[in-house]
DNA sequence: GTGAAAGCGCTAACAT
DNA sequence: ATGTTAGCGCTTTCAC
């Protein structure tokens, strides 16, 4: 200890401040809060002094006094990869503008969320939850709207709470068509592992997505040409090898995500194949590095969907009985050089 | 209020418990904690009505009883990005294995750290503190150390708290030094943009493992060769454009980050170039996209060193008399297909 | 081994 | 406009 002594420097405390201000500790309180009742030059006063003191309201008496923890949670599948990291950047920007402290808990099992529910919103650590791409069950969505704690999802939607999405299954569509319009017809789905442990919605919307541009565009779904790349670059990667080895291999790829994209043009280049020549190929995300291997892809920014979202929660804890309706944001299709016209 | 109300299902209080068990609150107290004193079979029956009840002690009432929150700060830079969301990663499951909640911060300027100290150790809102690539002022460290909370720093190194880092120096002189092995003697070097808002360590330590390298080969460092690329893809970019357009171009670079590394492989793609023929590359960080794209590279673990800090930090807030020796992880140079013999 | 009582630091009724 | 009183839910002496 670099000092010698050993006392920590209790902060001064409501009653010191009183003191040194001539007043009460409710006065104080009133004072520094901005509540009405308060005389100009008391509150100056008590400004004063607090400065004077540095003092700082212990956060754990006044949630015990008044309810209120000015925290929020924020339960994530996952930390690292850059949707859920943007994702969160977008959250924490948003509620520290808005004063909130951030309390992070990644839910990788069933068990973590209701563990999340149990030990964050029900023993009152936070007043409200902001849940990424998480399934409520309906046990749960009970016990949250009984807890009268804020809640916010992204990705998923729930009657009883506000929701902030994109449309995956219309910005697929989009992605696929693009395909269509170039000639393509031999068209492969890079999507989900099989046996994921998560019950994400993404895959099913984007999958949704893809039938629905072939279906419009009368060209029949080849069940062979839906791969597995588990949303990871070397899934995506394996997936396109075993399309090349089709006995008709497809002409373009549609990956669920950039990352997998990165692993199909990785695959072509290893094979001495070219994109877009030998396989046009579009991801989805706008990920960091898809300018850079100038990839055609669906452009969305987890960052504001995180945002928006944390906005929305941070006004449905200020007033619970506004009703916030469902937001969707835009997603756009960048057309970069990996897709190109077909000639087979 | 009438019964059928929307009242939230208020957890049961230590008092139920103690009521339901026929004990008194202290009791209960003690008998949930594992503090002696407390006949097993007492222990036994508090336990299972506790478990009946769902009774879950409130933070906020036990921290303001006995000072403790279970709770840790994590300040870093930025949020999103490889690195950053890694380290986070492997901090909140180490965290959460220890029973520690996790309040998360990025610190984009020097008024958010001080905010930090001043908002969650001195107000006791935080049992510690774990400081990611942040270096600390002197008052704040003094101000930390008086306030009796544990403090871990990752990738900075102060006298007063535990570390945990790589060796960025050596780890960068063995990437260079394989370069130089390789036979290239024009060797770049791809690092931080001049005016960074944050003074991180890492460049400085990186540069000087890249001169000793050059040094100890008796290759003379050409300061044309030392480009900034900003640490981003589009900057890695950029600035191997820029050295591929001089009159004589090196043979080789060694960028401080993958990220740049992969714009630094586009640069010469475009160019029509390939890699590692026209240019060998070598990156730092073995990122999660580093394998697909066969580049060579310096492997870190940054969850590794996100687990380690956290659990350093659990063991010194459990005791903080005993003192933690800064702890260095290993890195390892992963020679993939991006560097190659020179030629020229 | 257990209970009674006294706070932790703050806010919210109720007075004045 | 301000002070007084009474807790929030828990932990912790100090008795027994």
């Amino acid at each position: 200890m670099p000092d010698g002594s050993v006392e920590a420097p209790r902060g001064a405390s409501v009653q010191d401040v009183a003191r040194r201000a001539n007043v009460s500790a409710a006065t104080v309180s009133r004072a520094l809060r901005d509540v009405p009742n308060v005389a100009p030059d008391t509150r100056a006063r008590v400004r004063a002094v607090a400065e004077e003191l540095g003092y700082r309201p212990d956060p754990h008496a006044s949630r015990l006094a008044a309810g209120r923890t000015m925290t929020v949670g924020v339960a994530v599948p996952d930390i690292a990869g850059w949707y859920w990291a943007e994702t969160l950047a977008g959250v924490e920007a948003a509620l520290r503008e808005a004063g909130y402290d951030l309390l992070l808990t990644a839910v990788r099992t069933e068990r973590d969320r209701r563990a999340v529910v149990a030990h964050q919103v029900l023993r009152k650590r936070v007043d409200g939850l902001l849940l990424v791409e998480l399934r409520l069950l309906p046990d749960e969505a009970e016990q949250l709207a009984g807890a009268g704690t804020g809640l916010v999802t992204i990705g998923d939607r729930h009657p009883w709470f506000p929701s902030v999405s994109i449309d995956n299954r219309a910005a697929a569509e989009g992605a696929v068509s693009h395909l269509l319009r170039l000639g393509h017809e031999r068209i492969a789905l890079l999507g989900e592992e099989a046996d994921s442990p998560h019950e994400f919605l993404v895959p099913g919307q984007r999958r949704q997505g893809y039938l629905d541009a072939l279906g419009a565009a009368l060209v029949p779904a080849d069940p062979a040409y839906d791969v597995p790349g588990g949303f990871t670059v070397d899934g995506g990667r394996r997936a396109t090898e075993h399309l090349l080895d089709l006995p008709t291999p497809p002409t373009a790829v549609f990956a669920m995500s950039d990352e997998m994209a990165f692993g199909a043009l990785r695959a072509v280049q290893e094979r001495g194949g070219r994109v877009p020549h030998d396989l046009s190929v579009v991801g989805f995300d706008d990920h960091a590095l898809a300018a850079a291997f100038d990839l055609t892809t669906v452009r969305q920014v987890p960052r504001d969907l995180g945002a928006l979202a944390a906005v929305i929660l941070v006004e449905a804890m200020a007033d619970p009985t506004v009703r916030h309706p469902d937001a969707d944001l835009p997603t756009e299709l960048v057309v970069r050089g990996s897709t190109v016209r077909a000639t087979r």
